[in-house]
DNA sequence: ATCGACATGTAATTTGTTACATGATTAA
DNA sequence: TTAATCATGTAACAAATTACATGTCGAT
């Protein structure tokens, strides 16, 4: 019964792990191509994360007899760390932070041209990331559900659905504020 | 052309105080009711923010005889750098974090009801968003839009349109996991 | 040989929250 | 008189990005 809080770092390292076995450059790589539009995480975090995981002894390295490769796993630790947290009820870090949406509250301090143009960028960028999502994200998420892990494509749902109503809602703004 | 970057609390200073004149205390006010689910300030860095910004000549103090507060106002400086970074082309910051999705993501390492009852929590705590948005949010955002000034309500609408997709898609992810 | 990807790490800086400390004013 | 709200600030801590520093391996 440790009740070792985890920092957000620790548990999004504790669950690519959990997949299987990675270095600190493989998960980079994997929250890159699958978390990082609501998850992200960087070298400066990943790798002094993982040394204090391996001090805790919640993640081991497993030595592969590869010389510049340090490939770490869970412990049995690690995975009820994991569970728990999962399984727990503590409330959620949720936090949008939106410049475009500042600006947009502002809007009404510029002529309609400026609004307008920040009110298309801020549509272009939703439709940029759109593509991006289905096109270098959604084949990965799409490999786990046909390996029977159907969460990683749900989550990748959610956020499509979420950036679908932001992108419509702008395109209707647009309309509106051209129309006039 | 000073050409002084502001960091994301000076725009949100300044963008206020181009309302009108306010103490830090009621910009923190303003943030409450208004921006803070898509940008929020805290007053550890309001007040020394309005401190550098006076150094910096972009606010001033209004003195009105009133001992206890500090109301400040923009001065010509900060109205232009207000509106030089509401027409210029900076990229925005969007960060969209969510401990709630993480665990989604995750979902397929525990059993089925826990994490039907992670979305559900999810769901839960949208619909509760969503009810303070219209409750607390709205009517001040309509007040906006009476006296002309309809750019926050948009705002306003654009996060409620994104929090009504997410509750949407989760309450039919909430069915499915159930049905089974 | 040299370039790009692989790979690990530290340091400096930025940004933000929370807790602490203090005191004035107002309404019950 | 006392509790809530108004009001300003600092300090400690937490989290994250970016730049820096170093070196290996494989393909051309």
């Amino acid at each position: 019964m440790s009740r070792v809080a985890l920092t957000p770092t620790a548990k999004i390292i504790l669950g690519f792990l959990r997949f299987r076995p990675r270095s600190g450059y493989d998960i980079k790589q994997a929250v890159e191509i699958s978390t990082r539009f609501f998850w992200g995480a960087s070298y400066g975090q990943i790798y002094p994360e993982l040394q204090r995981l391996e001090r805790a002894g919640l993640v081991e390295v497993e030595q592969v007899a590869e010389r510049r490769r340090k490939v770490y796993r869970l412990t049995a630790a690690g995975e009820q760390a994991l569970v728990e947290w999962l399984g727990g009820d503590e409330g959620d870090l949720f936090q949008y932070r939106d410049e475009g949406m500042l600006r947009l509250f502002f809007s009404d301090f510029v002529d309609a041209a400026t609004a307008l143009e920040n009110v298309r960028r801020m549509r272009a960028w939703r439709d940029e990331v759109l593509a991006f999502l289905r096109a270098e994200i959604e084949p990965h998420a799409q490999e786990d559900t046909d390996a029977g892990l159907p969460f990683p494509l749900r989550a990748l749902h959610l956020g499509l659905a979420m950036l679908e109503a932001q992108r419509d809602w702008l395109a209707d703004l647009e309309r509106e504020l051209t129309a006039r």
